[in-house]
DNA sequence: CGCTATATTGAGCTACATCAAGCGAAGTGG
DNA sequence: CCACTTCGCTTGATGTAGCTCAATATAGCG
């Protein structure tokens, strides 16, 4: 099976106050100043923040760098279950008791965390803000439903096409230069297979021309629609009202 | 690779008029008779259930059988994201625009569809009703994290534990009689396995004695504890707040 | 009591994992 | 500036878990 090391385990790094904020679409700001308890930390590779108290209310959002949402095992095996970019909200409730689950940095990251324990706003009072909270918790559960069937039923090969084409739907499109802030250890861990296979993908792909890579980290999709025909399943943040 | 022939598509079965409905810890109820919209529908194996509006406010209670929600490609392949027992809630918005998700009928179902749409109550401003339907996707969440990790990093002989314990701890835990309603087909399509291979671990479990098995279809676990010290993981349901 | 659908079991094959070696880029120290 | 290490990526050789194909076996049902 396939083991990991975790880089560093400290389990809050540096902690600066937070002023002025610009990751966009942030939910919070509607809440108002009434929620004080923020604060940016920022991890390096590897550091990993959790949250262990039931029933926690603390939210991360993203300001920079990549993190995975995971789940390790004492025996060293890995499942990342969704790659968090800038602008995304991770809930802390997600890492309620009984649940395994970090947020992992994949490269240097900033979160914002924000506390909305009893102290703080009763989020359940504003509809609209649990409303909002509900559409976000809703657009994970389906990126769940998706990992879960590539998971499940698609083979090495449609699971890295997925997830470049994935990739490049969400940096831009078509003909986007795309860059990959994570290791082959990361995607393997997300994608359930291991570092080699990974790689040895990647080549047969970029031989097949259905990808460009520029260097190991960056990479282009000349054709979308040719990548899209060759999956079995739409590929989120593509497709989506346009001709198919 | 899998295929698996879906029975009937006929998209609504039998419609019959709902009095009152029998089914524990409807979180509908506490909308009151304000909300009209809801019908019992009955479905037989292989029936499916699908909401194709954007944006559909429907909502299904499982009043009795197994139903299960799930994806199936063009070539047959098909995996079911959760297994849905009676007084389980389906949101009619996991079927969203973009989303391939049905709910399919594993054996004899009846559902209560409730539909919250413009003309019924806003569910959006009933905070406490959001605050539910919060907590319900949630669990969702939590379910499909585990299934993941299940998908992408267990053998097929944890799959199988896993399943098997996660079915007995609903069921009533240790030395409770379980039935599995659903055909080795549908376990695989949940596991992301084949027929065979559901097969061939059921019997290297119940020759390990992990697991007894009274007929194909009915089960028992007689030492919950052994088989979660089998596992990588925690069993869903089972050991929440208790020692170990 | 056949008839059909589902489950089990076996034989062989393949996709992916494992183990192991090589390689380029970035960092370090003399 | 150049040896030397380190780390991540790639590639190759080999093993194996689980898939495929095929044959029974068992159960449900008219």
């Amino acid at each position: 099976m396939h083991f990991t090391e975790i880089a560093g385990t400290a389990p809050v790094a540096r902690v600066s106050p937070c002023e002025q904020c610009s990751v966009p679409h942030c939910q919070f700001r509607a809440l108002g100043p009434e929620v004080q308890n923020r604060r940016t930390i920022t991890l390096t590779r590897g550091e990993r923040l959790e949250c262990r108290e039931r029933g926690c209310l603390k939210f991360w959002i993203i300001k920079s760098g990549t993190a995975a949402t995971c789940v390790s095992f004492s025996d060293g095996r890995r499942q990342i279950a969704a790659i968090e970019n800038t602008g995304n909200t991770v809930c802390g409730p997600m890492a309620n008791y009984g649940t395994e689950h970090w947020l992992e940095a994949l490269d240097d990251l900033a979160v914002c965390e924000v506390d909305l324990s009893p102290e703080a706003a009763d989020p359940s009072r504003n509809s609209a803000f649990m409303r909002s909270m509900f559409d976000l918790i809703h657009a994970r559960l389906e990126n769940a439903l998706v990992l879960n069937t590539m998971l499940g039923r698609l083979d090495s090969q449609e699971r890295v096409t997925l997830f470049l084409a994935e990739m490049a739907a969400r940096a831009g499109g078509e003909r986007a230069i795309v860059s990959l802030p994570m290791s082959r250890e990361d995607i393997a861990d997300y994608l359930g297979l291991n570092t080699e296979t990974v790689s040895r993908v990647f080549t047969r792909i970029r031989k097949s021309g259905l990808v460009r890579f520029l260097s190991p980290t960056e990479f282009q999709i000349p054709d979308m629609a040719a990548v899209a025909r060759r999956l079995p399943v739409r590929i989120p943040g593509y497709d989506e009202g346009s001709m198919q």
